[in-house]
DNA sequence: ATACTTGCAAATGATTTGCCAGTGT
DNA sequence: ACACTGGCAAATCATTTGCAAGTAT
């Protein structure tokens, strides 16, 4: 069910095209056009997005793929630590190009929001759950879920700074 | 869709089969066999359980019932308040009985032990959270996934090292 | 040439919905 | 009686798998 992929590490998140063709070439695998296509959709989104996104061609800017094969790939790609993907809450995973620079998330179940966060930035929720149960969080594949801040105290206009990208 | 359910606000906990039909009638809803059943699944597994294994009647200790009746019951018993669900990775959902005691969870995602805590014991992670990103996180429908204690950390807890399992 | 891959169909797992016969109040 | 329900089939949604035909190297 593996199939043979070397473990390449790299160093350097792969978020160009040419460097994320050139991965898949150095890992053995072949480049071919569905596999491009993958990397070109996730590259042109530019934020998380589904596998059927990608085999729309990202609602007819790229070329449409099968499904099946995109979600074949996604895993492939996954597996070169070129894609990661991760659940927000119910409805389809949710797929991004950044090598191995590993994010964390934050979902608003009220209006669908996702917050990416770099993974240091959650180090002290990551402790307090530590102190108060002894488990090691990681929110980067299951997002902590919750209210985002306008939707939490709608009274308080605009005053944070994020920019939030909806489903 | 909504079907017309008096949210009959309770400020005890119904843990016992003669409160949740008396809350089941109370609400104006039928109390019939197929809604028993339910809660007498949930009642007598202690535990968060599926909707299948409500359905096979927790492996033939209780008569079997239909699966599409046992989702629809659960969702008008979890409009009553009685019963609560959560989603630990993926799989299928977990349903509680314990009416408004809202719990909150945390799973293992490398062992898929689910840990129960009252919330009041994650203020301090919720606090956390509110600080680092003014999110609102409620552990509830969706738990902290990440490893517990005995797979981070495998040298202390039991004495053989690795090599851990369970449902 | 020959694996690795794709595309399409069909299968799976979780959950929902349509419909009509059945039953609680 | 009559509206609320149950049971069963069929539909949905997300994802996976079997396989024969296609193609990158």
């Amino acid at each position: 069910m593996l199939m043979t992929v070397s473990p390449r590490r790299r160093s350097v998140a792969v978020s160009d095209l040419d460097g994320a063709m050139a991965a898949v070439r150095g890992s053995g695998l072949r480049l071919t056009t569905a596999r491009r296509l993958v990397l070109e959709a996730l590259l042109a989104a530019k934020r998380p997005i589904s596998a059927e996104q990608i085999a729309h061609g990202l609602d007819g800017r790229l070329p449409a793929s099968d499904l099946a094969s995109v979600y074949r790939n996604l895993e492939t790609l996954e597996g070169l630590g070129l894609v990661r993907h991760f659940h927000a809450g119910h409805g389809p995973g949710r797929y991004v190009l950044d090598g191995f620079t590993e994010h964390e998330y934050l979902a608003c179940e009220s209006c669908g929001a996702v917050e990416e966060m770099e993974p240091s930035a959650l180090d002290g929720v990551r402790e307090a759950v530590r102190e108060l149960t002894g488990f090691e969080a990681r929110f980067s594949h299951f997002p902590i879920v919750g209210r985002c801040p306008r939707c939490a105290r709608p009274e308080r206009g605009r005053s944070t700074k994020e920019v939030h990208h909806h489903a």
